[in-house]
DNA sequence: ATGGTTGGAAGCCAA
């Protein structure tokens, strides 16, 4: 027995619907946790998953779907600021672990307060998780990082260099997450380059696999001790009308 | 080459 875990940023949850749906229907998902709903309200997606979610108007906005009912909401906003109202993060409880989405700050253009928001959003995140380190709770995180890791996860790292995704201030924030013991899950099974799970919608970049890896999932020990497989599913960001990401599909043992 | 495209908003902003 085994549970599979996807994320996925839709850009608009209502234009997105039929994509969703098709989705699930085609994948044994027992979670999704969606980014970028763009939307208040959550519409009926399908009566065999449950949906937990934090949405405003016009941007941002994360969901949790689950077949699962027995979902415990932990928090629906990131700790630290109390000026934040931007929905991009949410942890939920279930059967013995914290499942947390992120849609984290783009950050651009540098030298913005926008990238400062990133930047201390990521701090901010480094708390949380460490927190939840130092009470044991095992846990996974999932969602749009919107971080490059690493020089092999984009089509041009030089011209990357410039961009709040790819920033070295951003990097390391990252990599200072990462040094709390968590394993970037899809690199435990995959380590050839161009392996993307964004690609712009301008200037052809997803004929031509220009593309950046920055959907992720992190497991703390505990849950990568379970990790069966973790995936990017190229075939939704084909379809027609699509989202510029596609999903990123992770699986853990019972 | 400072463009190109998409979604939600409202007559531009964020990505």
């Amino acid at each position: 027995m085994s549970y599979k875990i996807a994320s996925w940023n839709v850009n608009s949850i209502k234009a997105r619907l039929t994509h969703v749906q098709e989705f699930l229907n085609t994948n044994q998902i027992d979670f999704l946790f969606l980014q970028e709903l763009k939307g208040e309200s959550f519409p009926d997606i399908s009566p065999d998953y449950h949906a937990t979610y934090m949405g405003q108007k016009a941007y941002n906005g994360v969901a949790i779907l689950s077949r699962q009912k027995d979902v415990r909401l932990i928090s629906n906003k990131l700790n630290g600021d109390e000026t934040d109202d931007q929905a991009r993060y949410l942890e939920v409880e279930w059967n013995g672990i914290r499942l947390i989405n992120i849609y984290l700050p783009n950050g651009n253009p540098l030298g913005t307060e926008k990238f400062d928001y990133k930047i201390k959003w990521m701090e901010r995140l480094f708390i949380r998780l460490n927190e939840l380190k130092n009470e044991r709770v095992p846990f996974l995180i999932g969602g749009d990082f919107n971080v490059i890791p690493k020089d092999e996860d984009c089509y041009d790292p030089v011209l990357w260099r410039n961009d709040a995704l790819y920033h070295p201030e951003t990097v390391k924030q990252f990599r200072k997450v990462l040094n709390l013991g968590l394993t970037d899950a899809f690199r435990v099974f995959n380590q050839n380059a161009e392996e993307y799970s964004f690609w712009d919608y301008q200037a052809g970049a997803w004929p031509r696999n220009r593309g950046i890896r920055i959907d992720h999932f992190l497991t703390s020990p505990a849950i990568t001790d379970r990790l069966i497989s973790c995936q990017i599913d190229k075939t939704p960001r084909g379809w027609d009308s699509p989202s510029d990401h596609t999903p990123i599909i992770l699986e853990i043992s019972e």
